[in-house]
This record gives C-alpha cells, sequence and structure tokens, in this order.
DNA sequence: GATGAATGAGGCTTCATTCAT
DNA sequence: AATGAATGAAGCCTCATTCAT
C-alpha cells in the first residue's frame, strides 16, 4: 500500500496542473529511494493516487518523466554561493550531513540505478575485496579503512563520471598533467591524519 | 548482427570449455559496452553463437555470469604491489592511461549500471549543467573545468560507494572529522596547479 | 483453433468483469478437460480471446486462477443438505448421473494434481472444506472425521477411476443398479460403529 | 547430492544390462516417493550415476521408462491369493500398515501424476491389469466387474486422499479400528447383489 | 480531463531430447 | 557401450504503452 503523496479528498476536482504536480512529487519521490529502473510506471501512478495513463498523457513516457523531476532539482542547493575559499567544506558537510538523510534526486538515481538486486550484491562483494581492502592492507596508520573508501569512491566517481560525461573535459586534457592531478587527489584521500 | 566472440568455422568441435569460456567472453563484452540490466540472455548467448540454454547450463543464471565476469577480473592488476608511497601516482597512471582505452568490467558494469538508455542523456546534460559547470564558474584560473570534472567525480563516487558499500566505513565515521577529510580532498581536486 | 468460451463478436466492449469471467470459463473449461498442468497460459487466454497478460493482471498468476476456479465450484451443490439418512444416495445418483457428463473442477484437478506444488496447498484446503467438513457436520456419533474422510476418498476414487479406465465398466453398468450400490458402499463408509 | 541407487565402484565395467537396471532402479525409487512429472530426466540419471542419454537410447523416452517401472510392480503381491472372503480384510491391512509406509510405484505414481498426457495409457492398462481384473476373477457372481471396479476405486482414492490431507484423520486414527473400518467398505463393495 | 481495460514485446528459465565423440 | 555438449521448444511473468470510453 503506497500512501499518496499528497492528501487530498477522494472526490478532488480535475485539475491538470495539479495533477501533473501530483505525479511529479510521487516520481520524485520513488525515484529517489528506490532508482529509475526499479520503479514501474504503475506504481507512480498508483502513489500519486491517479490513472497509468496519465503518466504517457503529461510526459509522453516514462522517461520524459525522469527528466522533469531531473531538471527541477538543485543538485547542491545555494552551496556555490559563497566564499569559493570553503567550497570544499560547504559541499564536504553537505555530503556528510546528507549522507545520515536523503540524497537529491538526480544522485540518488544516478546511484540507485545500480540497483538491479542482482548487481547489488555481487558489487558489494566485489567492490570491498577488490578495491577498498587491497588498498587498506597497503596502508599505516589509523582509519586505513576510511581512507582507503574515500579513495575508492574517487576511482568510482571518475569512471562514472567518464562514463556519463562522454568524451569531455577528462578525457581531452593533457593525460601526463591529468595523471598529475589525480595522483595528488587520491594521495590526498589516502593521507593517514585528517587534522 | 552480433559478430561472434571468436571467429571460428560455424562447424566447431564440441567443447565444454572452450564455450564456456566463449560465453564469459561474449558476457564480458556485453556488460563491458552496455551494462548488465541492458544485455538480455538471448544476446549473449547470440553473441556467443550457443544456444541460450548454456548459459543456465553452465553459470546457473544470468547472475552467475555477471558474477564469473567481475570475479576474474583484476580490477587494478599489479597495482597494488609495490612502493606504497607512489601508489597515487600508479593508480592515476592506471586510469588515465586506461581511460583511452575500456574500463575493467567491474567498474564499467558498475557504471554502466546506471546505464538504462532513458537515463544516459539526462544525465549527461544534468551532470554538466547542475555540478560541473557551477562548479567551474566559481573556480580562477586555468583548467577549472578538468577541476570541476574531478570534484564531481568525488561527488558521485562518494554516493555510489557509500550506497554499495551498506552501512560502512564511512556511515560509522566520526562525521567530523569525515568532513576534514572530504573537505580536504576535494580541495585538492579543485586546487589550480598541479605542479 | 481454440473455439471461444462464449460467442460474441471481436468488437466486444471493455468490459473488466465480464472479461474476468470469460478467463475464468475458459480456464475451469481447460483445467476441467485436460489438467491444470496441460493447460498453459497462452492457451487460457487465447481460448478467452485475450491478452496473456490479463491473466496475471487479474489473478496474478496461474496458481491464482485455479485457486478462484476451485473455489468457485459447488463440489456436491445441495447434496449436503436434507435427510442425512439418504445422504449416500443424494450423492451416489449425483455422481452416477453426473458421470455421463463431467467431473467437478476440484475433482477434475485433484486428479490431476501431479503434485505440482502449486496445487497441493489449494487441494489440500478445498478438499477439506468442501468434502471433508461438510461431511462431518452431516453425521452423529463419534469419529465422524474419519467416516467422512473415507467417503471423500470413494468420492475421489471413483473420480480418478472413471477417468483413467476411460468408457468402462462404471460408465456401462445400468446406472441404476449403479446407484444403488455406490450408495450401499458410501452408507457403509458413513456408518458409525466398525464393530 | 542423491546417493547412488547401488553402490557400485566408480570404475564400473560397461555392462548394458546392470546399466539398465540401474536406471530403473532408480527411476522406481524417485517416480515412487515425489512423482513421475516432478522428477527429471537428469536427476534419474545422477542418481543412477549415468547419463542422461542412455535414458533415451535405453528406454526410447522418459514415458518408457514409466511405463517398463509400472510394468514390474506388483501392486499388491500376494494379496489376491487365499480365501476371497476375507480379501477386503487383507487389502485394509495391507492399506493402514502400509500407509505408515511407502505406496507401489503405480499408486504412488497415480496419486502424483494423473493428469500427464504419458501416463494415461500406461495407467489405463495397469489399473486394469494389476487390480481390476486380478480382483475379478476371485469373485463370484455377476457383476464381479463392476463390484471390483467399486473396489478398486476405494484403493485408488484412499490413496490419493491420504496424500492430498497429509497426516490427517486416517494416518491418526487407530490403525486396528481402521482397518476394520475399510474391510467393511471394501467387502460392501465386492458384495455381488444391490438388492 | 481522466479512466482502466487491453495489448505486444520481451525477459529468464527448465526440460526432454539429439548429436558428435 | 557410454558420454556430455548442445539444442529447440515451451513455460510463466512483467512492463511500458495505447485504445475506447
Amino acid at each position: 500500500m503506497e500512501s499518496h503523496a499528497t492528501d487530498e479528498c477522494a472526490g478532488r476536482v480535475r485539475d491538470r496542473e495539479a495533477t501533473r504536480q501530483r505525479i511529479l512529487d510521487s516520481a520524485r519521490e520513488l525515484f529517489t529511494s528506490e532508482g529509475y529502473t526499479q520503479v514501474s510506471s504503475r506504481r507512480i501512478a498508483a502513489h500519486a493516487g491517479v490513472n497509468v495513463a496519465l503518466i504517457n498523457r503529461y510526459f509522453g513516457a516514462k522517461r520524459g518523466l525522469l527528466a522533469e523531476v531531473v531538471a527541477e532539482d538543485a543538485v547542491f542547493p545555494g552551496i556555490f554561493e559563497g566564499d569559493p575559499a570553503v567550497l570544499p567544506r560547504r559541499l564536504a558537510e553537505h555530503l556528510v550531513r546528507r549522507a545520515h538523510g536523503q540524497s537529491t534526486p538526480l544522485q540518488r538515481a544516478l546511484e540507485q540505478s545500480a540497483g538491479d538486486p542482482d548487481l547489488q550484491a555481487v558489487f558489494q562483494e566485489r567492490l570491498t575485496n577488490a578495491i577498498i581492502e587491497p588498498l587498506e592492507r597497503v596502508l599505516d596508520g589509523d582509519d586505513a579503512r576510511v581512507r582507503a573508501t574515500l579513495a575508492a569512491s574517487m576511482l568510482i566517481g571518475m569512471g562514472m563520471v567518464r562514463r556519463v560525461e562522454g568524451a569531455t573535459a577528462m578525457v581531452r586534457h593533457d593525460p601526463d598533467d591529468l595523471i598529475e592531478r589525480i595522483a595528488r587527489v587520491l594521495g590526498c584521500c589516502l593521507e593517514p591524519a585528517a587534522g
């Protein structure tokens, strides 16, 4: 039993815009929490309390719904404003604090869409065994696990971004300089002490 | 339409191991280039030039095929051995040099599994518009684009890893220290000069 | 090749209940004449003149269809009411008169039971609820349950044998005499005391 | 892990007859305990420790294997000999005592897989040859065939009900009393005159 | 504007069987 | 005589979508 996105009386008036919005809200919520692929059109419709056909009517197709959800979402709301010098810290705080709550739809959907249940188990085990733990073993000092995990994040993230972005910045950049930069970042991930 | 994984005449001998391997090769190739979810059992079989039933016979289920593909792949072959001090650089070189070729199956499949074709276009545009370019605008100096992309990689990667790894290292770590570390890493990503 | 359950023109109206019923009718007919395992979802759908997906839509799964078919079938309609003293005769008449026609879906499916794990639960419950317990309620004295079970065995067994044996002894025998005999046997099953 | 039907050394000699027999033994055991439809050719072969293809080689098809299993099985071994007057009691004892153990392959397979088209012919012939006609031969008077058929119905029916109902009434009832009752019912089936 | 019935395509898996060794 | 690799057919189910109301 899904609960409706917004509480409205059963015999509500016919309001194109409101209906559209209710669908959008439901989609955002479900995509965010479970991923695009995992959520069927029917569930979105049921959650919104509307008919399935309306998704196609209003958004052309499921894909259109995603596009709209993603478009309206501010990934890092307000983070980019303010003193650039402390931008990294603002981002970090946002990430960590939010980590205990919810991601933004875009990120979440991106993350979640790797969510074929079949894949989860395989990846979890493999990510740990083939990347994080080997890294951890090489490291000295405290918190080797966290440091290894940070580096793993960078490694995975670069793959995703390179792929999604296609042949852009990173690919076109001078390889030697790129190596230099990445090495520095990874070194930073792996450094023992934070303070 | 699919070309066989290995070119051999149709009337080939019956060789369990060879057939198994051909299936494995086809799966790796297709998973790597299109993602687990996108590739059907039938296509893998067709690509390998064998009957679909053999996939289940030899690997139990499609999932088993993935497990094996992923298991046999050395994500960073040989990278973890050697002087830890230059580990970051070895990783970086591996990433960048390989960047012009192919990722490893694990990474690729992970990346690709976010690969519902529907999602690709949406994400590409959104990743650029909502993360990379805003970051870029805040930065001074040359190569702002590359620096922004590096930071975006870290942001995306952390989401993925946190999700796939479940409630592990990063989630259990002291938040304040975590923020400190991440901020430092992001700062490192965004730093203007490499040398 | 299949003839539709009900003859209606192809361009019929969209009526959920009617369609559901048409599927149910087709399933009953086919299950009854050929058995659950032998009849595929596709054939039921074809026979009903509808799309296969509707079976899952309306009944969850093939098994659900069987459950419903079995549930709505009154195995011995009205037989258990009336004077218990002549219950055996009423049953016998029902069996013999119907013997020239068809078994009920429950019996038929029970006979066919093929041990399909799907069926066990459905049958166990239905055999108890629709035959044994109604019989038990009508009986006086101790051991009503065992007596009812014996009678049920005879009822079920006659169905099986008639079916497997084809048009032989029982079918060719004089109906009135057959009724007489069966009534006596059932009476014997239901008799209170053994000694 | 299936255990082999007979213990033989791994490097056994090639012996057509022995192999055939081992397959037959495995089939009987599995058909009897799980039913024809539920047991796959592969399992039989594995259980016998031989190659699947041999089933087809020696028995033409799975069905042929069943036919042979059923043919060699004496449904009520020795029961039909002896004083006809106490035949019902002998049958009843056989049924009840065996109820705590195993049915014969024929009955078991019949109970479990009545609907499989493969089985119809086999069963029809076997039911007639192994139960009805032996019974008929023992009986005097008119209508021996019908009386035998009634008794056969009871025998078959009890097997089905016991199986479907699980460990209920009949199994829990006092065996001696149960034998008494069943003997009486069977005697009633076999009685010459209806009026 | 909204509904919901109906569709068609496609996915994974299982099985008895045949073919080449 | 025996093997085991390989096949083709079929089964159930799920989904996004379209059509008629």
